[in-house]
Order: C-alpha cells, then sequence, then structure tokens
DNA sequence: GGTAGAATATAGCAGATTGATATATACACC
DNA sequence: GGTGTATATATCAATCTGCTATATTCTACC
C-alpha cells in the first residue's frame, strides 16, 4: 500500500486548507518549515496534486497567461477538508519516523487542540523510549565500542534530550493557555 | 547522477571496512546506529552490495548450507579502501542533508582525526546558518505566522542550538585528546 | 510436548520518490 | 549584453521503500 505518496496528499491537503496555492507555492512553504527532512520534489507534488483533483478533494484554477505556462491555483473541497480532518487526527503510530510528526507539526493549524495534545505526547514517549534504547545499549558496551558507535549514540541522546524538553515545554504552554 | 545510490554504496563500503558481514548485518548495524533517518531496506542494500561486488571493491564468501539459503559473507578488498578513503575525506557539501552528516558520523572509524574535524566543523556552519535563516523569518513575522510555523520554528530552533552545543563539544574533547 | 512468534537470511516487485533536465519569462546587478 | 535568481509547470531515468515470499532455528508460553 503506497503508504508515504498518501502522506505527501495529506501533507499537500493540510496547506491547501490554509490558503490556495500552485504546485510551486507548496514546494516553497514546505521548504521554509522542513530542514530536518528533505522538502517533496516537483517529481512527487504535482502527481499528488493530480490525484487529489481526481479524487474531488481540492478543484483547480487555470490563470492562463499569454506566452507563458498557465498557473494552476489549487483550492481545497468540503469533502477534502473532511478527510483531512480524520486523517489529521489519527495517530502516526508507535515507530513512526521524524518525517510523520514534523507533518504533523506544520499541520497544527488543521488539529484540535486535543489533537496536536495527543501527537506531542506521543512523540514524547517514542523519543523517551529511543532515549532508553541507547542508554542500554551504551552501558552494555561499556567504553568498548567503536568510535562511530559512541559519537552517533552521543549524537542521538544530546538531540533527544532537548527534543524532550521543548516537547515538555510546548505541552505545559499548550494546556496552560 | 544517482546521487543516494552511491552514498548507500559508501555506508556499506565503510561498514565492510571493519567487519565482513551479510547483507543482514549491515542492515542491523545501521538500524542501531541511525534513528533520525530511516534504514536503508533490503530492496536497496542487497542491489548495492552486488554493485559493489561487480567494481570488485569487496569480495563475497558464500557458505553454502544444506537445504538453507546461503550465507553471503562480504569482505572489503584493496582497492574498496582506497575508494571509501577519497570519499570519506571529501567534503559533504554545503547544503548537504542531515542524512549525510549521519553517514560520516557513523563511519568515524574510517576518517583520519583531521577529516573528522573538518566534517564537524562544516556541519556546525551548516547548523549555525540556519539558524540565524530562522531567527530572521521568525522576527520578520512577529507573531503573526500560523502555529504551524510558529511550532516548527521553535523546535527547529531548540533542536540546533543542542546540536552546536554536542559539536562544540565534540571538537574540543577531540582536540584536546 | 506443541505451537506461536521472533530472529536469521536472501530475494523480487509494484509503486513512489529523487534529482536532473527542459521550457519560458521577468527582474536586478555589473 | 550577460549572468544569476525567482517564478512556474512538467517529464523521466534511476533508484528507494515497504511488502511479500521462502525457509530454518531459537525462544517463550501453556
Amino acid at each position: 500500500m503506497a503508504h508515504s505518496s498518501l502522506d505527501v496528499r495529506y501533507l499537500i491537503l493540510g496547506l491547501l486548507a490554509q490558503h490556495p496555492m500552485s504546485g510551486y507555492d507548496v514546494r516553497r512553504f514546505l521548504k521554509a518549515r522542513s530542514w530536518l527532512i528533505s522538502t517533496p520534489s516537483f517529481g512527487s507534488i504535482y502527481p499528488a496534486l493530480r490525484a487529489l483533483e481526481q479524487d474531488g478533494l481540492v478543484t483547480v484554477d487555470v490563470l492562463s497567461r499569454p506566452d507563458r505556462p498557465p498557473r494552476k491555483s489549487y483550492s481545497i473541497t468540503e469533502a477534502g477538508r473532511r478527510t483531512l480532518q480524520v486523517w489529521a487526527e489519527q495517530s502516526a503510530g508507535p515507530g513512526a519516523p521524524l518525517k510523520a510528526f514534523l507533518m504533523r507539526l506544520i499541520l497544527a493549524d488543521s488539529l484540535s487542540q486535543a489533537g496536536l495534545v495527543a501527537h506531542l505526547t506521543e512523540r514524547r514517549s517514542q523519543v523517551a523510549a529511543h532515549q532508553a534504547t541507547i542508554e542500554d545499549s551504551h552501558s552494555s558496551v561499556e567504553g568498548g565500542g567503536d568510535l562511530g558507535r559512541r559519537l552517533t549514540h552521543s549524537y542521538e541522546l544530546a538531540l533527544a534530550a532537548a527534543e524532550l524538553a521543548w516537547l515538555d515545554r510546548t505541552l505545559s504552554e499548550l494546556s496552560g493557555q
């Protein structure tokens, strides 16, 4: 089942829920918001937009301009909004990659308060579990492991600690507000 | 030019420089060292091993076992070591993704001290540049931006600060030792 | 003692993604 | 006048992912 393709489709749908925009705009928006993961290329954005249109989740306004490629502005439909809502509130699942979490962060405006809190809480437990796993394997190796292992583990531990701190801070801001 | 395929090839080559291993072992090693990026699948590891063998950079020992799939143990050749060394010392380039940095971290044992320091320093400047970019766009939006933008930016800032601290700490450890 | 499930191992494939390229205009800078 | 960047869409080969198939062994549970 084409899982990641569906992901890109929903991500685009979420952006269109805020403003109508072109494929080029979609790419620019995503580029400005995702540094840790790579921005989807045009080769995946344009086909995704066509698929969304065929499924009736978005509509196109073609602005013809003489002697230039026509500008296509995509807007979300009511059906699109319903589909997005169902997807966005769903859990990303226990082994979800960083990408899945970042997508939901980008689409925060399309989420209910409760849904956003749920996603942050889920990520928190994933990061904490990963932290525990590394600490275990680190102590079992006991200074021995190769340099590559030691460096990657200390790098991941440093980032995990920072992410946990951010998640806790953000969660308390959301609930205290 | 198939850039990422070459990346996977070099990554595997670097692992084989430490111990001979099977495709299954390669996958297990990578899974234990890369959480932030997704582990290459068997569908890319096995073809990469075949390509490395055809190029004479690795050799195979086939351990036939009656009534079981033969176990293939791959070892790096002298030509493989030379090729790896040239690649590993090269800069990843200014716009290199996280994956490129993590690969070099995993392969730290195949690097010279100077090469490792150079990679860490390069990454440091990339993260610092990204941090500056976010801070600029954040102040230009001034409280206005949507929730998704604010959350992704504060998330990325928190991780960037932690990564810079880790890079500085690690660089001073490497030079002070 | 059985059996369900995870780990070990390799391999193929449909569908999706990347990175590059092609096309075409506008605008700024030297 | 040339060079580079931004706007804007689209296609394509090479590649990668996630899934599935195949087969054995080891572990855990009842």
